[in-house]
DNA sequence: CCGGTGATCGAAAACGTTTACGGCACTCTA
DNA sequence: TAGAGTGCCGTAAACGTTTTCGATCACCGG
């Protein structure tokens, strides 16, 4: 590999010339500058990222804190690959790099995400699919290291949490299901200690509240996120007396959807006909099925951009106007149309 | 952040040998080394990566190369994330760390791949889910650095390739609808330039050998891997005359499996009762739909652990008996049976 | 002609490690 | 007891950058 000071002796000028060169420092002339950059290019020259980040005590890389573990026990992100996606994305835009932080709390201690975080001198950290109480995070978080998290409800001095609009998404999905002319809408819930899920359930009692709608208390239904729940509360709301019976249900998640969906097969309720369904987060399974699931979409896209966006207002210290960042930012929601609440295609 | 200076000092001994002590090194005595220790838990002290990367030349991490444009595209892999986690894991277990290198060859040329995994110091890098045609691929394989491609059929001075045993699952898959009593078996295939996809067809057409079945020329319909190609297909099994209409199905890919199965539906067929179709990759929407879908799944956790250990053979030179690894390694696959076949539950 | 000013650049220190080399105090052997 | 060997450790160089502090030079106004 080509170092810094064969460039300079080719270019018969001293390393530091270079550095400024390279770095666009205003203090080296338009002909020196194009020479190295020439010599650059020829010698396929890059500069170490080791020694770089050594010296200027950043690496211009930030950590992903993801606890696969998690992932593994069954609790999956329902789409934590596009959100990936959406990172490298949003990183690749702003020429940043993603390290996957390799931390296991348990063996290292509480300190570890920080220490690890430290210990690669990322620029700042994003947070997924972790274990909301784990004492490690708070750490983190009240640490002066940059982060934010995805889908958590943390804040600290310097760290905010991006999420999804599961609120509005929510109150756009029972309003479909109130423009195609239901009344009488159950929901089935995801569990109570996951952000998405409280905010989803909120949006659900805001939409009904709005329009005016009967909510008795057999029609919000207490599920996990997994199909099996899904089905056991789908059983029971098709269990109800066909007059109590709901003829829609805002599923807070699309594998619950499925669950509740094969529910009322079993019932012999036929979907959309007999009874709608409308799910959330849009796997990709929602679009593979029969009927295909009306579900409302996350833009983990969005998300990613949202997330390393205010990452480096943290990172930069860009808060010369605004106080500190809203936390929880939102991202919207898109409602896609299929078939599982009839009027798709 | 304490510094290695800063052990010494409380330790009253010389960086050298805070060092040596750390990292294990035989020259040091017990009691000094238990001091060291001591003092570097009490402080928690870690060593910068930078610095031990930029003197050792080696960064104990490895580079991930994953065109995330691809899966954007649309072409996604279909356990792209169970294999990240299986890659995580194994290198957890290894101490190791990924980088995702993002890099895009179109903007920043040919070399590109190759330099910025040197530019990252990184150990070795990890392929997956990028056009094999690239002239940057080859660059990169036909270097010095070690690496190690999931499903692409590359090779390398220190370069091999680990997929599953497509073939092998395959040959399983038709074996188990033999058993099951079917002798009429049709197969859809994948795009025939993916190396998993004609594995799964030589598999497929190994075993119809063997058990000595008919093998008529429309009994091998050509997909895409993706849901509409495998209706077309299924469409296309189902408008055979009855008599000469497959009554099992061997699909490469969950995904047109499923579409597959829609187009049975559409025509008046049921499965499994009328036609048994077994999929393969075990994609997520494999057990979310109903009936669910027989499949032979890859062991994703297998496929990880089996490319870092590839990868660390190459990176440690552990080739004193063997004269090098054969390529492709396989990883074995495992037919879970559910409902499309029938014998499941 | 002199001091000041800007533009451009070089020398060298730093960043936090690892490691080659050598030194010292022992012990063992002859 | 000299010499060799061994166990332990310190000194300092090295890794490849960035950045601070000056240095040089040309130019300009007085």
């Amino acid at each position: 590999m080509a170092g810094i000071k064969d460039l300079a002796r080719e270019c018969g000028v001293s390393v530091a010339t270079v550095s400024r060169a390279l770095n666009g420092h205003p203090e080296v002339s338009v002909e020196t500058r194009r020479q190295v950059q020439q010599a650059a290019e020829r010698l396929g020259y890059r500069p170490s990222q080791s020694a770089r980040a050594l010296v200027r005590g950043r690496s211009d890389a930030v950590g992903l804190l993801w606890d696969s573990g998690y992932e593994t026990a069954g609790r999956k992100h329902p789409f934590l690959l596009s959100l990936l996606v959406g990172l490298k994305q949003a990183l690749s835009d702003v020429g940043r790099h993603l390290i996957l932080l390799n931390v296991d709390v348990d063996r290292q201690g509480p300190r570890a995400y920080l220490d690890t975080a430290r210990q690669f001198q990322v620029d700042g950290v994003i947070v997924m699919g972790v274990d909301d109480h784990r004492p490690a995070l708070r750490e983190l978080f009240e640490s002066s290291l940059p982060c934010v998290a995805i889908d958590h409800d943390i804040a600290g001095p310097r760290a905010c949490c991006v999420t999804s609009d599961n609120r509005a998404g929510a109150v756009e999905a029972v309003r479909h299901l109130h423009d195609l002319g239901h009344r009488r809408i159950a929901t089935i819930t995801g569990p109570v200690d996951l952000m998405p899920a409280v905010q989803r359930l909120r949006g659900f009692q805001q939409a009904v509240g709005e329009l005016g709608l009967d909510l008795p208390d057999e029609y919000v239904q207490n599920g996990d996120f997994f199909m099996d729940s899904g089905y056991a509360c789908g059983r029971r709301l098709a269990g109800l007396p066909k007059s109590r019976r709901p003829t829609a249900v805002f599923v807070a998640g699309d594998e619950m959807a499925l669950g509740a969906m094969h529910a009322f097969a079993d019932a012999g309720l036929d979907v959309p006909e007999d009874i709608a369904v409308v799910g959330f987060d849009d796997i990709e399974a929602a679009s593979l099925v029969r009927p295909a699931l009306t579900t409302v979409a996350q833009d983990s896209l969005a998300l990613g951009t949202a997330a390393v966006s205010a990452l480096l207002d943290f990172v930069d210290d860009r808060f010369g106007d605004r106080p500190a960042p809203e936390s929880p930012i939102l991202t919207p929601t898109r409602l896609v149309i299929r078939q599982s609440c009839g009027g798709g295609r």
